[in-house]
DNA sequence: ACCGGAACATGATTTTTATCATGTTTCTCA
DNA sequence: TGAGAAACATGATAAAAATCATGTTCCGGT
């Protein structure tokens, strides 16, 4: 988690503009404020950001790359919980409540990421009414989809999951530019984290699923061949 | 949810001192504020307080009672989400999102409530930091609580996930005078939409409890008679 | 390029849990 | 207070999913 001085700086002004993120709300001198509080840094794949029980130090802001936020169960099985993309906040939750982490994030590609001295951070946050305001859009729409993602979990069999799981991916990270590929590559058994099953099960379903031209696999890329009949197969609420 | 003018008058400075609510955090003039911009009502067991969907109109503030949020899933079984308790706040997560409702609200037991303005709230919100604070620590609080959930309906079996659910109701609302028997009566079935599981496996897994002298079963109360069997039965990370 | 480990895949088996069936108890309210 | 309904209980069965076993493919590092 250490800050390299040799990573290149990114500027806030130019990475929050367009982008969703949360800071694209300030202006520019806002901006210019902020990009004096913050560090550059780079993580590779695989790396550990920042680690459960860790305290915060500053709030993530991610430039570009993909992150997972993942936690072991009582048995060390891994739980991944959400998913973290360029222009997201990371680590977020934490800071608001004056707490420890309570999940790994780990880098799933190399990913390039600003921190933000967290009492600057949090200044900010309670003297700006319009990011406050965000920052409590975006927590509670995390706390929405860790409610629905309960609901799945208790009255959704696997095959249904797994199929909410694709298209959880593909909502989050959308497609590559065919327009069909999920735009990430997780391993079988990431996936099977995330669905909250066995590795085992999730090949089979994934196999399953090409089978039935649901989906093509092709290593880890996956392309979602019929959208319409995997939303069916995912038995979705809405 | 209409309110009835005819329900006694629940004075905000009463209520609030010595409880845990987030109001605690106020002075008395803010409170008298607060009580100026508020109405009381009572809801009978099993009463709706709010519907899934529904635009929050107001900051639900629970005086007494018990309440559960529950959301059906997709084949039409319940699950429960969240339960509440006198001192707490109901409906925040809409109102600071400015969303609609997710869940459904329905009263566990007779409940009083109040219900306080939504813009005055929202204002009260974001003019006074510690109160800011205090809300961004319940919003936290509440999506590493569903977090945990997610882990424990990934990992954990059912009857691991009942004697959890057993304890959490015992975090919650605590003991009855007797220092046993957990201070809430759930249907064997609302037991089972918490748990995420059928009611006949809640039922049979309470009979086995039961028979390994873990709990006493009395009715729909619980006693438990051996809270460290009981603990460990739930395998807890903690 | 090739060695070795990790990831992927698939079949067989076992375990867990849901569902179905049926009977009993408890509660509600006319 | 008694009839009917709802809740509780438990056994039998079926379905779902995990686990175990084994083989194959892929991939990174020397």
């Amino acid at each position: 988690m250490r800050v390299k001085p040799s990573d290149p700086i990114l500027s806030c002004l130019t990475c929050a503009k367009g982008s969703h993120s949360i800071f694209s709300l300030l202006d520019n001198e806002q901006l210019e404020e902020l990009n004096i509080h913050k560090s550059c840094t780079t993580f590779k794949k695989g790396q550990l950001i920042f680690a459960e029980n860790a305290l915060p130090l500053g709030l993530f802001c991610i430039n570009n790359g993909k992150i997972k936020l993942s936690t072991a169960g009582p048995d060390g099985k891994e739980q991944i919980l959400r998913l973290v993309k360029g222009g997201d906040i990371l680590g977020y939750r934490s800071l608001l409540a004056n707490d420890r982490y309570h999940c790994n994030a780990v880098a799933l590609e190399d990913s390039s990421v600003c921190v933000i001295d967290k009492s600057f951070f949090m200044s900010l946050a309670m003297s700006n009414q319009t990011l406050c305001l965000a920052l409590f859009k975006k927590i509670s729409d995390d706390l929405k989809t860790a409610e629905e993602h309960i609901v799945s979990l208790s009255q959704k069999n696997v095959r249904e999951r797994v199929a909410e799981a694709l298209l959880f991916l593909k909502a989050t990270y959308g497609f590559e530019a065919d327009g069909q590929t999920i735009n990430v590559q997780l391993s079988r058994e990431e996936l099977a984290d995330l669905v909250g099953t066995s590795t085992e099960s999730t090949i089979r379903l994934l196999s399953e699923f090409n089978t039935s031209k649901l989906i093509e696999l092709a290593g880890k890329k996956i392309k979602i061949t019929h959208l319409e009949k995997l939303t069916k197969t995912a038995n979705l609420l809405y």
